[in-house]
DNA sequence: ATATTATATGAGTGGATATTCATATATAAA
DNA sequence: TTTATATATGAATATCCACTCATATAATAT
């Protein structure tokens, strides 16, 4: 029998070559996080719905709320949750409060997800 | 006849040009929530971390348990979840299942999604 | 000044879900 | 066969989070 060089997780890898290989490649937690993260705020109804009007078009919180059939504190409360993000930006003019995309990468990412979606028709 | 045709909604929007306008180009409620749907699977820490070792080499369940440090049960749940949403795929070779990503969009996303957190750097 | 309108936000709640534990299944080895 | 190993999965639990309600803030109008 052999001995355990790979003993360090309790659990037996069956192939601790490529193991150690992909371990050396992959990315540390904390990118993981930050990434897992971004996707979390992009996985929910209500905020692709938001994203995908902001994409047409900058507009204020009353539109959205008028856009999303939703009343106005949920769609605050999720605009806040993409503001955190900074995936959405907002200027003030007058009483109300202008939103759009705060960059380039995220209508990239709902373009690119949703040739996903499509393709598993 | 234009009076009310738009009050379904309770809230008043300021803008009704461009909230018609934005409407008509809006997704639909069902792809909106696939994508949202597909976001929230990649909206996970181990999830991340498990596509992120995928990206690198096919793998075993036992090598994804050793890689990850988690023990196997979370890890077969999750992938179950990956797999119903059709990111990864499975092939039997003897006592071992090997996971790889489905398709190349998945990893697109990952790519995008990474560039979107290092420019927040 | 008061009233109205637009937006933000804290607290509370119901529902979703990630993990653990126990167990089932399936394949291979002895 | 029996035993060991690899994976899957149902149930239970604890955490998280989207929404509602009530209210606060801020800008405009009267």
């Amino acid at each position: 029998m052999q001995e355990h060089e790979y003993d360090r997780c309790e659990e037996q890898c069956i192939h601790p070559e490529v193991v150690e290989s992909v371990r050396t490649q992959m990315l540390g937690n904390v990118p993981a996080e930050e990434l897992a993260q971004l996707f979390k705020v992009l996985g929910d109804n209500t905020r692709i719905r938001i994203l995908d009007a902001l994409y047409r078009s900058e507009l204020c919180v009353c539109d959205l709320t008028a856009l999303l059939g939703m009343n106005q504190s949920a769609v605050s409360h999720q605009l806040r949750v993409l503001r955190d993000a900074r995936i959405v930006k907002s200027r003030k003019q007058g009483k109300n409060v202008l939103y759009s995309l705060d960059d380039e990468h995220i209508s990239g990412l709902v373009r690119m997800g949703s040739e996903h979606v499509w393709e598993l028709k």
